[in-house]
DNA sequence: TAGCCTTTGAAGGTG
DNA sequence: CACCTTCAAAGGCTA
């Protein structure tokens, strides 16, 4: 995996991940975003007629069993007795923290905003949620000064996106931001934040209390200007370590921690970061009785509240088991996930597509077509998020976390007979439903595809293929450079490369294998290779765009799974809504039905490793 | 209502 | 070392 050298885009990872396809390009974007995205919509739309039943090979062995779950009496004693002097603390405490204190800001108030690795279930979209919740202010009209226009921040979707976002519009830098320095600096709002600082009662300006400033909220100055670069105000300040610790004190970036540190001992934030390291599960049994803090404890607060000394050892020990299964510290968000936070909002409010699926085949997409540069903050941003994850949970592995999620019901049996079966299967059950979604569709709507009846508000054009549809895809060796540039690929920035047939000369494909591993024969799945969703995967959405495949098996096994694959999804391009078809649409209509007669499908192979 | 889907990347386990 | 598996986010969908 890629991991940076502290901005060397060198060692990003193998050239085939790091491919730059600029047709999204910094500041094309504002131009040409819309139609990409759209047209990926389409795309994914189509694709999304997965009939795939999935044949993942999820491993047959319990996860959970491989938790190391068996403790010594001694420690299961001292946990258990830890847990009830928490508990006894927190019904001391007696829901001091249970009111408000920051009235003004309600959202500041969400006990998510613990540690972000925290999961606890419902109540952890995450501090990141709540962080963002600021940056929409900066979409308001007002806010359109930005200096930057490129900015992907919100400021960016100012002219689409209302003004009040999606919660989940979140910043991956946002943790980070957090970990400023700066952001406890008691009075020294941004000033450009302070219109957004209103009494809730009488709607004046107003500069919040220190108190009611959240953790989490980016108030080092210099990080608003810094919203000028895409990715500027993600990253932090210029020779300041975004995960710097204060001379004067280790500031925990993670509010879990410094919550905890603060509420035990009811001084100050400050403290060593050695100091406050508690066992990863420790800290959120600790459960300070914060309103801005989630622990599982808190969450099980009726159960907890119930909690006497007299209580039966045995008892507490099955609710003490219970409860250590509860904290859970996620892992650190990779660099695509902390590019899908910040990009998911965009794509949804450029859609108004929902489905996740969907978006993140989008941005599967957009995320190789970034400039190598741009994937390289993520990277370090992600590298960044681990090394501080590391730091707060010495002890955390990421096994750890391994059966928290429920396992797959997919069975995976190793027989490959069945597995061909179910392929075939799969085929017909996608041959019949395409069908019955056409006609049943053509009679309903007799202008419009399926694709578009179901499709929302927002249309999502789908452009035909001006050249090269057939190129070769892109390879490891960067070939896909070799793609002419575009308009909006000559709109970008230097260091980005031309556009590839990702966006631009293949708009109508989805998937992506590159050819040189496509396999054009069907390959019986064997093994089910997780592996190729980052491998062969990483190179899949950079290349043979030619058609839309329809992945039929998924999760895990993709690199040796076949796919369907449409090789344009004619329904969602009605002449009655688009433009006539080109010649190459035509040409690939008249080929395909040729080779289906009866059915928009034809059958290629993912490649396998 | 839990799990699936879908993406990439990281990490850990296995052979 | 290569390969495989799981999980991280997220929200509609499905059984």
């Amino acid at each position: 995996m890629p991991q940076l050298n502290g901005g060397g885009g060198d060692d990003l990872g193998a050239n085939d991940e790091m491919i730059s396809f600029k047709d999204e390009g910094e500041q094309e974007e504002k131009i040409s975003e819309n139609v990409s995205a759209e047209r990926d919509l389409d795309d994914v739309k189509s694709s999304l007629v997965n009939e795939s039943e999935n044949n993942s090979s999820s491993s047959d062995s319990e996860q959970a069993e491989r938790r190391p779950q068996t403790r010594p009496d001694s420690e299961s004693y001292e946990k258990t007795r830890d847990y009830f002097s928490e508990a006894l603390r927190r019904q001391q405490d007696g829901g001091f923290f249970k009111s408000p204190h920051y009235p003004g800001y309600p959202f500041l108030m969400i006990p998510d905003l613990t540690n972000p690795y925290l999961s606890n279930g419902s109540l952890s979209p995450s501090a990141r949620t709540y962080l963002q919740m600021k940056w929409p202010l900066l979409d308001v009209p007002g806010s359109a000064g930005l200096k930057d226009s490129r900015s992907p921040t919100p400021g960016h979707l100012s002219n689409k996106v209302p003004v009040v976002q999606h919660a989940h519009h979140v910043h991956p830098l946002t943790p980070l931001i957090t970990y400023s320095n700066e952001h406890f600096t008691p009075g020294t709002p941004p000033s450009h934040l302070s219109p957004e600082i209103l009494d809730p009662k009488t709607g004046i300006p107003r500069t919040p209390h220190p108190s009611e400033l959240s953790p989490y909220y980016p108030l080092s100055p210099g990080a608003v200007g810094s919203i000028a670069h895409p990715l500027g105000w993600l990253m932090p300040q210029q020779g300041q370590p975004m995960y710097s610790i204060p001379p004067g004190g280790f500031r925990h970036p993670y509010p879990a921690l410094a919550m905890n540190a603060s509420m035990s001992s009811l001084v100050s934030s400050r403290f060593s970061p050695h100091m406050v390291t508690p066992p990863p599960h420790s800290l959120h049994q600790t459960g300070i009785p914060h309103p801005a803090i989630v622990s599982p404890a808190i969450k099980q607060e009726p159960s907890t509240d119930n909690l006497s000394p007299s209580m039966h050892f045995t008892d507490a020990i099955l609710l003490m088991k219970e409860e250590d299964k509860k904290p859970h510290i996620k892992k650190p968000l990779n660099a695509f996930m902390l590019y899908m936070k910040e990009m998911r909002a965009k794509v949804v409010a450029e859609c108004t597509l929902k489905e996740s699926a969907a978006i993140n085949q989008i941005l599967g997409r957009r995320w190789h077509s970034l400039s190598r540069e741009e994937q390289a903050k993520y990277y370090e941003l992600a590298r960044k998020e681990r090394q501080l994850h590391s730091q707060l949970y010495p002890g955390w592995s990421a096994r750890d976390n391994y059966g928290k999620r429920k396992k797959r019901k997919r069975e995976n049996k190793p027989d490959s007979k069945p597995e061909g079966k179910r392929f075939f299967l799969q085929i017909a059950r996608f041959i019949l439903s395409q069908q019955q979604i056409h006609n049943s569709a053509s009679s309903l709507f007799p202008l419009l595809s399926p694709d578009f009846s179901i499709r929302s508000k927002k249309q999502c054009v789908q452009y035909l293929p001006s050249e090269k549809m057939c190129d070769s895809p892109a390879s490891s060796h960067g070939s896909m450079l070799d793609s002419p540039a575009t308009p909006s690929a000559a709109l970008a920035s230097p260091a980005a490369p031309a556009a590839t047939h990702s966006e631009q000369a293949q708009p109508l494909s989805l998937t992506t294998k590159p050819e040189g591993r496509m396999h054009h024969h069907f390959s019986i799945p064997g093994k089910a290779s997780g592996s190729s969703s980052s491998s062969s995967s990483s190179s899949s959405s950079s290349s043979s765009q030619h058609a839309l495949s329809i992945p039929i098996g998924t999760s895990g096994s993709q690199s040796t799974t076949p796919i369907l694959t449409r090789p344009i999804p004619f329904t969602s391009l009605h002449p009655s809504m688009l433009s006539p078809p080109s010649p190459f649409h035509q040409a690939a209509l008249h080929s395909h039905h040729a080779l289906f007669q009866s059915q928009p499908l034809s059958l290629v192979t993912k490649p396998t490793e």
